[in-house]
DNA sequence: GGTAGCGGTATGGTCGGACCACACACAAGC
DNA sequence: GCTTGTGTGTGGTCCGACCATACCGCTACC
């Protein structure tokens, strides 16, 4: 007779939590009380509790470990970019927005953040790069270095300084790293791919450092297209 | 002795429906088996199966209903803006990242749009916009402004063709929609702001009608930056 | 006196079973 | 033929129990 039907227990639990969390009164690194506890204060079962937990467990913003210790417990732990990237990747694997759309928002992201680094970026930072660079100057094979190239990009991106930019960017490198994996193990001469992409790389960073954000932005396009191009699109005959 | 912890019962089932997204199994329209079933058929217990499917209820990816019915069930109906709305709002709610690095991302992305748009929109598209513009017309709410100065912004991103960008300016949109009320509710003269922010819409439109890409985007820019910029930013003493 | 070992305890993780609420399908009755 | 009731399949919810883990504190031994 209430009119509005009830709204689900767990979702309620999931409003109270994230009321707490919005309102600031509980922050990264506080711990949440135990689910027994929350249960028993909202008058929900536990299992709705979980529920709800899980929930804010897949979106990054909590962390459930056992035991009694101080980081025991469930704390407020901020991470987007992995969730975020998570759902991107779904969303992709399900057709929810095509590849050809993924490559244009991540050339749009990156040029902004290469804008941004050009401008922004610190002498750490470029040694930073610089590091994460000759890294990918070993012999690696193309997990270990869709890893480092990964790294790389989200350090430009990090350099540029706009946090959420950031995370998208590295949300949506992530999203296509099954692709672009694909894509390198598919390459007949695997060493000469990487080869040119180190090149190309050095060109960017050289870019960075110059605080020449145009080149810098368009060279990272190329960069970016040149290898989603590779095979990305078309799943038409050869 | 496996050497690997067990690895979770909720993530084993998680990763199967995954795998079964991604393998293109289950497509977006179909349904999943049920509960029951799909725990008896992985050896889970059904809370660890509807852990999991919260999850990915959460990431937008399915829809539950009970019922008999056709449409009941848990159904593959892919949502990604609503799903990354909640994330982005989770986080900026926690501090994740600042508001102004919102704000950036925001005129990145619409510029983008408005860029896209001014090529690609077809006419169909500028009257849809039209009819927006006309709705937003009455002497509306914060709220109900608010609701209809979304759609606005979506159908020009809409327009522009890509999708993914389009999701992500809704979901950005949304996550700032709590924090931009708040300004138009404190706005001594509500009525003058209202007509000033339509006046830019109009703006806005009349560069897309005219296929002014780069005017449409200045314009659209000094509108996000406006009306961000009236206290989105600085937390601190008047 | 120090230290190694062991049990207590709080926490999340998991399970099984039961019941409820809902929505449709179908048959019985008017 | 239409209405009504009953059955059935589905997700939603709760309860109670037990497990696994990690720390804490006590005890007993050296």
């Amino acid at each position: 007779m209430t009119g509005v039907r009830a709204p689900a227990a767990y979702e309620m639990v999931l409003a109270h939590v994230e009321e707490r969390l919005t309102s600031g009164e509980w922050r990264p690194g506080d711990r949440l009380p135990p689910e027994r506890e929350l249960a028993a204060r909202l008058g929900a079962s536990r299992q709705a509790v979980r529920e709800a937990l899980r929930v804010l467990q897949a979106q990054g913003v909590i962390r459930s470990q056992v035991g009694t210790g101080s980081d025991s417990g469930t704390v407020v732990v901020p991470a987007p970019a992995r969730a975020l990237g998570r759902v991107l990747q779904l969303h992709l694997a399900v057709d929810s927005f095509p590849v050809d759309d993924v490559t244009e928002a991540r050339v749009m992201l990156e040029r902004f953040s290469a804008g941004l680094a050009a401008r922004r970026r610190s002498a750490a930072d470029l040694l930073g790069m610089a590091a994460e660079l000759d890294a990918m100057d070993a012999d690696l094979d193309p997990a270990a270095f869709s890893d480092a190239d990964i790294a790389f990009h989200v350090a430009i991106a990090a350099s540029g300084g706009n946090k959420l930019v950031s995370e998208l960017t590295r949300a949506i490198r992530e999203s296509v790293r099954g692709v672009l994996l694909g894509a390198m193990h598919e390459e007949r001469d695997w060493p000469a791919l990487r080869a040119r992409l180190r090149a190309e790389h050095r060109e960017i960073h050289a870019a960075l450092a110059a605080g020449e954000g145009v080149r810098a932005a368009d060279r990272i396009e190329a960069h970016i297209r040149a290898f989603h191009g590779r095979r990305l699109s078309r799943p038409g005959p050869a």
